[in-house]
DNA sequence: AGGCAGAACTGATAAAAATCATAATGAGAA
DNA sequence: TTCTCATTATGATTTTTATCAGTTCTGCCT
């Protein structure tokens, strides 16, 4: 974990999509100064399920998977990071230890705010709050959704959205229909909520309808309005 | 529903245990001044999915579900709450229409309070917007878990888990081992994220064991410890 | 380049859970 | 009270999904 050149937030381009999209002036030049900016590299752990919280992580620029451990061991992704995302700050609030672990799913830039200086800005910028209860309920509302969807719906169309929803977070490489994230065929599973085996099968069977293109772990998708169909979102 | 006196939210017992807790004076006072308090009859609909939110309910008194329908019309239970919770706040604040139905489990008395009083409080109390961060924070934790747990863990322990889940959050009826609440097997089904036949299954296995028993829509449990066992919480 | 380990894949089988069908029970309305 | 309809219950069957076993592929390391 290398520190690499320090990032001054109000010329940080994705603050505009982020909840400090409102912090200007003082106690934005306050976080910029205090925080650190590391480089990690693929496969390394942000914070530990467990671990104890000292302050929020903001991703420059990078990809980010969050995950918690269950009973038997078997990971379960519940979220994904990219560009201007902020992590860790659940756990801080409550001042609990983290519940979820952030790997890194490729060589990502992060920022990181010590916790007494975010806790500071909190208290003395009104519309930081406002945006973090905004993120807050957009997360919330998203959970419960993909609480029904793990409940209701079958795997395949459950594979079917979650490849959506990879398209949306991460987008496609450049010119090109392929999902801009290298995940394994084990990960998609786990993001899912089903067997390796069962996401493998699935995958191939979309491949062969042309609906998707395999490639490695590459997927590109041949015809959104298909997969669409299959993923079945009515709501 | 029916107005009923109204209560001086600085005499309300349930607000030492809400959001509200560290709200006093004039803030207060406003709140407690322009709210309607009414009471909801069993089955009763506190707001709609889809429908836009004028406000927040503060339930004073009552059980009550809040639900989603999945693309199928099947009905998923995401939350339960019970006195001094407060319901309509997410979708409130990112101004969106509500993603959930709140429907009241049995004869409730909820407080109103309007919009722009709730938004006013919010930005001139902030230890308010304190305590939604932090209950949004821990609604998120426990929807990520509850995710986790209807991936990977199979329907007896999910079952299980929810019996003791209902006996956390509305305790036993008096001098009874009997939890506080009346839900039809298909509502627990649509807890547990199962057919309605197999939560019937599995409760009346669960009965033939000792562990509960069943008089109508009445479940005691008669041994707690072996219920957890079952439950196979770890985490 | 060769070999090795992990990942991806495929098939067979087993287990879990949903669905369908049908009966019994019970609560509320006329 | 009796009738009716919804809920609960149970059995049989099918479908879905997980698990197990074995093979191929691929990237990486020396």
């Amino acid at each position: 974990m290398k520190t690499f050149e320090h990032v001054d937030c109000s010329r940080c381009d994705k603050r505009q999509s982020s909840i400090f999209c409102n912090t200007h002036g003082e106690p934005l030049e306050d976080l910029s100064d205090s925080k650190t900016c590391s480089v990690y590299k693929k496969g390394q752990v942000i914070f530990h399920e467990g671990g104890h919280p000292f302050g929020v992580y903001c991703v420059n620029k990078g990809k980010i998977k969050l995950s918690i451990i269950g009973d038997e061991g078997k990971e379960q992704i519940v979220r994904l990071a990219r560009d201007g995302d902020v992590l860790g700050y659940r756990s801080m609030l409550v001042n609990e230890r983290y519940n979820a672990t952030a790997t890194v799913l490729e060589d990502s830039q992060v920022c990181f705010i010590p916790r007494e200086i975010f806790m500071k800005t909190l208290r003395s910028d009104s519309s930081l709050s406002f945006e973090m209860m905004k993120l807050l309920s957009n997360q919330l509302r998203e959970a419960e959704v993909k609480l029904t969807h793990l409940a209701q719906k079958p795997v395949r169309e459950r594979l079917a959205e979650t490849l959506l929803f990879l398209k949306e977070t991460y987008g496609y490489e450049p010119d090109s229909t392929q999902i801009a994230v290298q995940l394994t065929r084990e990960e998609i599973a786990n993001l899912v909520g089903t067997a390796t085996e069962t996401a493998i099968r699935l995958l191939s069977e979309l491949n062969k309808e042309g609906v998707i293109e395999l490639s490695g772990k590459k997927i590109s998708i041949k015809d959104v309005r298909e997969l669409s169909r299959v993923a079945n979102l009515n709501d």
